[in-house]
DNA sequence: TATAATATTAACCATTTGGTTAAAATTAAT
DNA sequence: ATTAATTTTAACCAAATGGTTAATATTATA
């Protein structure tokens, strides 16, 4: 037998990661990823049975890594803040790095909603956002700052990180922008978007 | 001949609508089209030829709606608070009528950004964002407002409008909202998130 | 080396899907 | 009413696509 974890699967799966973020489910074809991968079709069946099998097997990849990353910093003991920064810096800096992975996550999300609650259920999401609404409200106790929720917060926090990403074309051709440009923009925005929103919550 | 403006081609691009934005162009099928319309399949492209053609239609009403929409706020001579409250104020709401809308739009734009392009100079995009980058200047000259250009104030603003629409599935099932708690948080973004900008602006 | 398990391929199949065609139905014009 | 144009349909086609199968190649092991 040749070693179990097969480096050819590990090849496909990667490929298969990759053109499903860039097409969608439906938009993918498992002729190009055996193709991609260097492989024959039937080999990709072979691995991983269906294309819904595959499919699901790098989605729930990159939507657990997605919030690993998140609840991790959130979770900390970082003062408001600095945890605001750290969010966002280091939110921006991994989505320069996959920037079609917000919109494959959306995208099939809202194509298929009931796949994600199942795995939103293996992560403490409502601990992570807990903890993270306490220290809202001493920092509100404190008069540091305005009220607001957590709920609020983090999706205000999201939709200033996320969305120049989603949005790239729109932006790119709105303000013909060049790559360059964009990511001029992108990068400004690492410092500026948690200045802004410390600035919109701060008294 | 029957009247020029055939009330089965309007059926029958609305039902198209209603798909691809549901769907996506690679998600919609020419025959569901028909079916929902409530005609046969070869019809649907005696009226619109292709699929390609007739996705193409019903991008660029949506997105010529979009901005038409934009614009006309962004040109008008309002204050810059009043400004900012009221585009956020009728952005969210139009996007509440339609929340499929700005997946749609971004989802296939970034799948066919050529198209855009295209698009973007029948808009007078500079003049608009030129304009708004004037009277940010003015108010940042008599210190009213930190520094900031148009463009990543106008991207701020979008984000927040629209991002909480495009992750919808996404927050129901993080939050564990349901329909209605949903739409309540969204219904108070109309007022918080116009706030929140101001704030993080203001001197 | 012989054997059994695994990996890989080429050829094939059934279904789906966008698109076509030719005929039938409907409507407007003479 | 007859004709000509337009609208609508049923049946069909070719290409694409997800998936299967059976044979071949490779590798580990006894």
């Amino acid at each position: 037998m040749k070693k179990k974890d097969s480096i050819t699967e590990q090849v496909i799966l990667q490929t298969a990661r990759k053109i499903f973020i860039q097409k969608g489910l439906a938009g993918a074809r498992m002729q190009d990823i055996a193709d991609q991968a260097g492989y024959n079709k039937a080999l990709v069946h072979y691995y991983f049975i269906s294309k819904e099998k595959l499919f699901d097997l790098v989605f729930e990849q990159e939507f657990g890594n997605f919030f690993a990353h998140l609840a991790g910093i959130l979770s900390s003991d970082l003062p408001l803040f600095e945890k605001i920064e750290s969010v966002v810096s280091l939110d921006i800096e991994r989505l320069s790095q996959f920037p079609g992975l917000p919109n494959f996550v959306l995208n099939e999300m809202s194509r298929n909603p009931e796949v994600i609650l199942k795995k939103l259920k293996k992560i403490p999401v409502e601990k992570v956002l807990g903890g993270f609404q306490k220290q809202i409200n001493i920092e509100v106790k404190k008069g540091t700052i305005k009220k607001i929720t957590a709920d609020q917060l983090f999706i205000n926090i999201q939709s200033l990180c996320i969305f120049p990403f989603l949005a790239k074309p729109m932006i790119k051709g709105l303000m013909q922008f060049d790559d360059k440009a964009y990511m001029a923009m992108i990068d400004k925005r690492k410092k500026e978007v948690a200045q802004f929103i410390i600035s919109a919550i701060k008294i």
